[in-house]
DNA sequence: TAAAAATACTTTAAGCTTAAAAATTTTAAA
DNA sequence: TTTAAAATTTTTAAGCTTAAAGTATTTTTA
């Protein structure tokens, strides 16, 4: 196999990822829509939040997810709005803020996350647990922030 | 292995490729921008309509890419603006307009095809070509809107 | 300790994205 | 043929997203 081959074959992989993903997001963003009321970038902002029981501070949130800075303001603005999360002040910087799940946003969150994993589990019907398992290593060594703890 | 691990399993795949795919898209964004001006939403139209010599309509165009319909409005509103692109009339249909990469389009496009091929080879340097291969192939019946050509 | 640099966050402007509604045109049906 | 239904696209309103600039605070350094 040629190194020219082999780049084009890497390419449609690339391809093909971002067809599967951007499918697969769009299901979960009806889903969520319908069914629950709520959003992708909201249900995503949770369940980073739902991890730690103590919170996350913006700028943790926004390298989690792999968005700008000022895009988790907005999305957290607008979770304080209807009581899923809030803001609390951290002492010793006044810089920083811990944003928490609320205790009605851990219960929505908690029931979602259920759902979400059956949707999950029924799309991805077609891999088995040897190749879900194959694929998540080889995914490991991909593009990511080194050093990246998830 | 239970039907449950299989179902955390498969999670933790779709939450990692959905990592992969975000920050090889950030990167890929960075890249657009600062070495030719552009964005990716505008790089993904021009390279649907490179791929057919005749252009795409504009229903054509979201479904390949897996976007809104108005959305895909937007985008080509721009790069008509600034001549990477033109609409063409469908001589026996007046709702529908073909839309095609201009000569000027055409050129730019295939320019920055040849770095983001090299971009994504290096990316993916990880990925082997056999494991491309299976992975690919695995994929292929993933999450998608049936009969799907690509 | 005062100035400079770094950190944490928000705001802004432009563009992207969606779902739903509207406008236009074509096709089908009565 | 007149009307209804379907198809194609655009518009709209709300929200998401980014990069860059701005504000406030803390840390470093000279």
């Amino acid at each position: 196999m040629t190194a020219q081959s082999l780049s084009k074959e890497r390419l449609r992989l690339w391809l093909r990822m971002l067809r599967v993903t951007r499918q697969t997001e769009s299901i979960l963003r009806e889903r969520l829509r319908t069914e629950h009321d709520t959003t992708l970038p909201r249900f995503d902002v949770m369940a980073a939040l739902y991890a730690d029981k103590d919170g996350l501070k913006m700028n943790e949130l926004s390298r989690r997810l792999r968005v700008s800075n000022g895009n988790v303001t907005g999305i957290v603005d607008r979770l304080v709005e209807d009581g899923t999360v809030e803001r609390i002040a951290i002492e010793g910087d006044r810089r920083a803020t811990r944003v928490c799940l609320t205790p009605a946003g851990r219960e929505t969150f908690s029931a979602m996350a259920v759902e979400h994993e059956r949707w999950i589990n029924a799309l991805f019907e077609g891999v088995g647990e040897e190749d879900a398992h194959h694929i998540g290593e080889l995914l490991h060594c991909l593009p990511t922030t080194a050093h990246d703890p998830d």
